[in-house]
RNA sequence: GGGCACGUGGCGAAAUUGGCAGACGCGCUGGAUUUAGGUUCCAGUGGGGCGACCCGUGAAGGUUCGAGUCCUUUCGUGCCCACCA
């Protein structure tokens, strides 16, 4: 039968005009539905650098594709996207190129926002936000002040980590590896007041509610409890000889190990090395020590230079035997960790032992290994629990009963005590920059730090800061905005001219969207109540420790003040896998591999682009990008495009025709299978490339049928598995769907239509095939009736000559029947 | 040095619980249509063998009627952490 020429498919054309649809109906807004089960997808909010690349239409495809398939399954769905626009390139450029920050990211975002609607992705653009806007970080200065108010900011004089390339400081997580996350340049080591968050604070319940988070991946919450870095152990308390009250307290997870202690090693910033040093012949060494480390990072300090250390010329007497033990500064103690100084025990820890042997201190065996573990070489530090020698009345205990009846001695002493350490530091949050978040306080000379009242918020950023990339914020170059009144006493006085790292703005952005353009408050409560938190959060692995550490963070005291429901703000995160570039490499520009959207929607259509991108390997793995792939994608789509226009009216609501179930078994199997397959894997399991191979499936069956028969009952149940493809394919390639449901006599968006149910009596098979194993090696397979018995089984299979020829002279020892699956036969 | 992933055709990959390894796509080969090419369509495509069959999931062992899947050892790749006392 000659088929009807129809126009080829068109996706500029086609993507164009439903982008146009759906934004001129705002087909994408949602509002609070309590009739519908709320669900809250939300992908992590991009910093607009510019340009977006097929990894990042990978990321918000993947959240487009498990939103519109919940949306068609009757969720109420809230899908927004903003931006995450304070930040350092932005002020970069301006340095660079004379174009100011605010210009420079308006451009930006202008751009990434043309791109994400060209790819079709259905977010509620009406909720859109904008961190640099006043209208958004008012609201993250009216934060800063409840930090406050609460206790958890505060400012005081820290070693902080410095990068001497973009001229501010940077929190611990910023700082990872000695270098600048950013930059990639040394971090420096400098004294500075600064403004901290007290996350430290949180460190038990950040690691508690990890425990609530099964749906997180395994990787995040691992890399979580490490830096958390939470320690069991002591704090002993070592008298400083001749010194009555000064005293050195030092932290240990090794009480069992207290008699090896043959010195303490001791921090250059420890308060006690002035003390040890004075009046010592060392003090000269000692000082020049200390000022030779002052600059120096940790990296430095414990990386690239061996351990070293200088005697301060002081002693401080055991807590339990009274000896005395030398102090020793050194490099390989970190200021910030613990007290800053520690128990050297050579024997039992392998830095004291390399530290000890280096200067020829005393080595004091005092755990023996247990029974069935042999001494370490020689050289090497027994660091492992075993049983006390050396210890006095503690003798012959383990190391674990030592650790509690030692505590409890030097408790009783008022020695020591139990304590937990965390590698957690606060979180640094003052930035000497000038695209941020001013932070809202004032120095007055006789009020000290003064709040902005709320009242007073947003305080503005100056439109013109000198931007010259020299050291020190460049607001304080802004007399006019810097020189204010006292909110308190009326003086003169002047605002706190640093910034808010920004990592403060997206710790709480999710929460805006429920609320964007609210002038009352941050977000209404019963917003939070009726959409928090995020049921998915899709982004990338590198934040593991940075932005869902703080939010978390956020989020647990934003529960305490009563704004939010629950104290976890995402309930499943999804970490996506990478788009490599055709080389396999990270895609970037100085590689020269990035793949842009544009270029692919321009060649392929945005359509193919997202059909690719899912189909191309499981949604968290890494894949390298294919422009051969690509146009396989398009074939497909073009496949599916004559097909169905073949076949006029196939989107038909089928209780409007005269539907019949019946028809041809083998067609309405395959369709209502690929349904329930496809149904399945995109929800829970979000195997997203396996639906797009079982919609290619689908369509292989589908044109099989349309081109052998063609009579009413089998156009029926091509029309029917038609109109199921469509829809399956819908959340993937949302513009050719809508395109084909239109022309082919669908009602409606097919975006509001109800996601396809398979027919049970449809996968209802007469025979299935069972497979026929001799000595687990496969030899035939049989066709017979769902439940057949394995007798039945049996005499089918010893009818197939492959099976026989290998029973052949011997016995069956011995059946293994899985029914309607398997028959294994063992012989002898 | 420590931790966590992952190793399957020429390539991207598939294989809920241990149960037909390689679905689906790319690429490639041959053919049809067109013919200038492309598009489209058909057939084939892990290796070996004429064949019945044999071999095959980085390597070596093990458990099992049966292992890509579980266990042990080992090699390789990637990511994260790393003097945290």
């Amino acid at each position: 039968m000659p088929q009807p020429t129809v126009d080829p498919y068109d996706p500029q054309a086609i993507e164009a005009k439903w982008q146009r649809i759906w934004e001129e109906r705002k087909q994408n807004e949602v509002r609070e539905n309590p009739d519908r089960p709320k669900y809250y997808l939300c992908e992590m909010l991009p910093y607009p650098s510019g340009d977006l690349h097929v990894g990042h239409a990978r990321n918000y495809t993947l959240g487009d594709v498990i939103g519109r398939f919940l949306r068609m399954r009757g969720n109420n769905v809230l899908h927004p996207m903003g931006w995450d626009a304070f930040g350092l390139p932005a002020e970069n450029a301006a340095i660079q190129r004379g174009i100011h920050p605010r210009e420079w990211t308006a451009h930006n975002i202008a751009n990434m926002r043309r791109q994400l609607r060209r790819l079709g992705v259905a977010y509620d653009w009406s909720r859109e936000i904008d961190t640099s806007s006043p209208e958004y970080y008012r609201w993250t200065q009216w934060l800063f002040l409840m930090m406050y108010r609460r206790g958890l900011a505060y400012k005081k004089e820290a070693p902080v980590n410095w990068c001497p390339n973009d001229n501010t400081v940077l929190a611990n997580e910023q700082a990872e590896g000695g270098v600048c996350w950013r930059c990639g340049a040394k971090v420096e080591r400098r004294l500075l007041k600064q403004w901290f968050f007290g996350i430290t604070a949180y460190a038990d319940r950040l690691l508690a509610g990890l425990e609530t988070l099964p749906e997180w991946p395994d990787r995040i919450k691992t890399m979580q409890r490490n830096w958390i870095g939470r320690s069991e152990g002591h704090t002993v308390s070592f008298a400083v000889e001749g010194a009555s009250g000064d005293r050195i307290q030092v932290f240990t997870t090794r009480l069992d190990t207290i008699f090896g202690a043959t010195f303490l090693a001791v921090a250059p910033e420890h308060p006690a090395v002035q003390v040890l040093s004075g009046g010592t012949p060392q003090r000269a060494t000692v000082q020049a020590f200390a000022e030779e480390l002052k600059d120096k990072s940790e990296l430095d300090r414990t990386q690239l230079m061996a351990k070293q250390g200088v005697f301060s010329g002081g002693y401080a007497l055991h807590p339990i035997t009274n000896a005395r033990v030398p102090v020793w500064v050194t490099n390989y103690v970190l200021a910030t960790y613990g007290s800053g100084a520690v128990m050297g025990v050579p024997a039992h820890d392998q830095r004291d032992l390399e530290f000890a042997r280096k200067y020829a201190l005393d080595v004091v065996q005092v755990i023996a290994p247990p029974a069935d573990q042999n001494q370490p070489p020689s050289g090497e530090a027994f660091v492992d629990d075993g049983v006390l020698l050396n210890s006095g009345e503690f003798d012959g205990l383990t190391s674990a009963q030592a650790r509690v009846r030692i505590g409890a001695a030097l408790a009783a002493a008022g020695n020591g005590e139990a304590t937990v350490n965390y590698k957690l530091r606060d979180w640094l949050i003052s930035r000497q920059r000038y695209w941020g978040a001013p932070i809202p306080f004032v120095n007055c000379p006789d009020d000290g730090l003064v709040p902005v009242p709320e009242d007073q918020l947003p305080v503005l950023l100056p439109d013109e800061a000198p931007f010259t990339g020299v050291s020190g914020s460049p607001l304080e170059s802004v007399p006019s905005w810097l020189n204010v009144t006292c909110p308190k006493c009326g003086g003169p006085a002047k605002r706190e001219a640093e910034t808010m790292d920004t990592f403060m703005c997206s710790s709480w952005y999710f929460l805006r969207y429920l609320s964007p353009h609210d002038s009352k408050a941050a977000w209404e409560v019963d917003d939070a109540k009726y959409w928090a938190p995020i049921d998915r959060y899709i982004g990338g692995a590198e934040h593991a420790v940075l932005h869902l550490m703080y939010a978390r963070f956020f989020y647990k005291v934003l529960n305490e003040a009563g704004l939010v429901p629950g104290d976890e703000p995402f309930l499943r995160l999804f970490n996506q896998g990478l788009v490599l570039g055709e080389n396999n490499e990270r895609m970037s520009k100085s590689r020269g591999n990035v793949v842009g959207i544009d270029a692919m929607a321009d060649t392929h259509g945005a359509d193919a682009l997202r059909v690719f991108e899912m189909f191309a390997g499981p949604p968290d793995a890494d894949f390298p990008w294919s422009t051969a792939g690509i146009a396989g994608a398009t074939r497909t789509l073009a496949r599916i495009w004559r097909l169905v226009l073949a076949h006029p009216g196939c989107c038909k609501d089928p209780a409007a025709s005269d539907a019949d179930s019946g028809g041809d078994r083998e067609v309405r199997y395959a369709i209502h299978a690929k349904i329930k397959q496809i149904t399945d894997e995109l929800g829970d399991r979000m195997h997203l490339n396996t639906c797009v191979a079982a919609i290619m499936t689908l369509l292989n069956e589908l044109e099989a049928h349309a081109g052998v028969r063609e009579n009413d009952r089998s156009r029926q149940n091509i029309h029917e598995g038609l109109r199921a493809l469509v829809l399956l394919l819908a959340p993937f390639a949302p513009h050719i769907t809508e395109e084909l449901w239109e022309r082919s006599g669908g009602t409606g968006s097919v975006h509001v239509q109800a996601w396809p149910s398979y027919d049970a009596t449809a996968l209802v098979r007469s025979s299935l095939p069972i497979v026929v194993q001799v000595n687990g090696k496969r030899r035939a397979a049989v066709f017979c009736a769902p439940g057949s018995s394995e007798e039945d089984v049996v005499a089918l299979a010893m009818r197939e000559s492959t099976v026989t020829a290998q029973l052949d002279g011997k016995t069956v020892r011995k059946r293994i029947f899985v029914p309607d699956k398997l028959l294994n036969l063992v012989v002898g």
